[in-house]
DNA sequence: AAAATCAATTAACTATATATTCAATAAAAA
DNA sequence: TTTTTATTGAATATATAGTTAATTGATTTT
């Protein structure tokens, strides 16, 4: 489990670390906004402990910015009480809220409870629609118990379709999702779906992707 | 949403609920585990206080039993600090936890942020009028049951009408809210009008969709 | 390091669903 | 009644989706 500590205050980060390595967490270090969001794009984190106070980026921003790519839970620090309903309401997404100067021993119970909170849906649900499963952990597709070999992006598509059986998505919707990036020509997501479609579909079988018209498409509900 | 607050001490409950309450919560109290286990029972509670300290139960063993039987959200309460392990820990299984006293706005915000994790994905608008649903993620229209078939424009153009029933929309309102472009012709919302109004309208049942002469449609309150 | 493989994207073309326009008719307001 | 506005059906135009192939980019193999 890899912990990342986003901190400018150096006493702090090394008193957390101590604690937490002796968990038996992995504990990495960022000093300033950049570094974190580096830090983030070339290692795999488990959890990400946040300051608000940073010397080159607000925290809420960071915070924000880091949900709108990645999904792992925040912890978020601050100096001053009373900025619990922007940390956790809508707008930034963290996850849970302490202030310092804060109880080690409680801030590691938070963690674990985030964890586990987040781990209780993660753990192996596969999406079974007739002929289809679709298993998440494995990024593995069963078409009648044969293996139905998926690209990266194909999976990630047929997925976010799947999870949402009925509900529309555009292609702006899709691209954003999956690529985590504004679309600059979204007709890529056609051919996606065409070469999803070639394999998972053919014409004795329903089908699984429905196209909207003039709207996205859709995972078939029945 | 519903949330049950646990707790012996009616002053709490007393604030909390007001508090609460201005949010637009419906708060319903139990004073102790005999009477919230009963609750929970018999209504369909959303989001649960509980204070550590009952007269009949220990808190940790009534949240346990509450876990295991329903999937709703725990909010800790506790008198003393220092409980943070056991009580965020595996065992009980709580979802966040405070201290007594807390800052009721604080509370609020954790709760929230709760919510709207847990709840992530229940975020499905219908539409419901008399015979008619407008469902907006799956942009599908039922007429007593009956799907019935929009086109994306059709669609867009019912469902911002119906999204705010008794409001006169001007044709160029409908145009720039529906086609994000100024209108050269707005006499094609007429005809989009009629479209809609064949599919869903007919002479037994009552109209939806309302003429302003002179001005331009809207959708019926009545 | 070069070649080969595979995935992703882009482009061009075809097919098809939908939107718009127009002109005749009907209905409502003055 | 006159005038203005709304409704309607059909034709035409436009927009969108599906398909195939070519291109680019990334990764693996030789």
């Amino acid at each position: 489990m890899n912990v990342l500590i986003v901190d400018d205050e150096k006493s702090i980060v090394k008193g957390l670390k101590h604690s937490l390595e002796q968990q038996g967490y992995n504990v990495f270090a960022a000093y300033n906004g950049a570094e974190a969001l580096e830090y983030l794009e070339k290692n795999i984190i488990d959890f990400i402990i946040l300051d608000l106070m940073l010397p080159d980026t607000d925290g809420m921003m960071l915070c924000k910015r880091i949900r709108q790519k990645f999904d792992i839970p925040i912890l978020m620090l601050s100096a001053k009480d009373g900025d619990y309903d922007k940390i956790l309401g809508f707008e930034f997404g963290a996850d849970d809220y302490m202030t310092k100067p804060f109880n080690t021993l409680e801030l590691i119970a938070r963690m674990k409870a985030i964890i586990r909170r987040t781990d209780r849906k993660s753990d192996d649900k596969s999406i079974v629609r007739d002929d289809l499963v679709i298993n998440r952990n494995e990024r593995k597709v069963y078409l009648r118990g044969e293996e139905v070999k998926l690209t990266a992006k194909e999976f990630d598509v047929l997925y976010l379709l799947a999870s949402n059986p009925g509900r529309v998505f555009t292609r702006e919707d899709i691209y954003s999702m999956v690529w985590k990036e504004e679309a600059y020509d979204v007709r890529t997501i056609d051919v996606h779906i065409k070469n999803i479609r070639d394999k998972i579909e053919d014409k004795n079988h329903h089908k699984y992707i429905m196209t909207k018209w003039g709207v996205g498409y859709y995972f078939n509900k029945n």
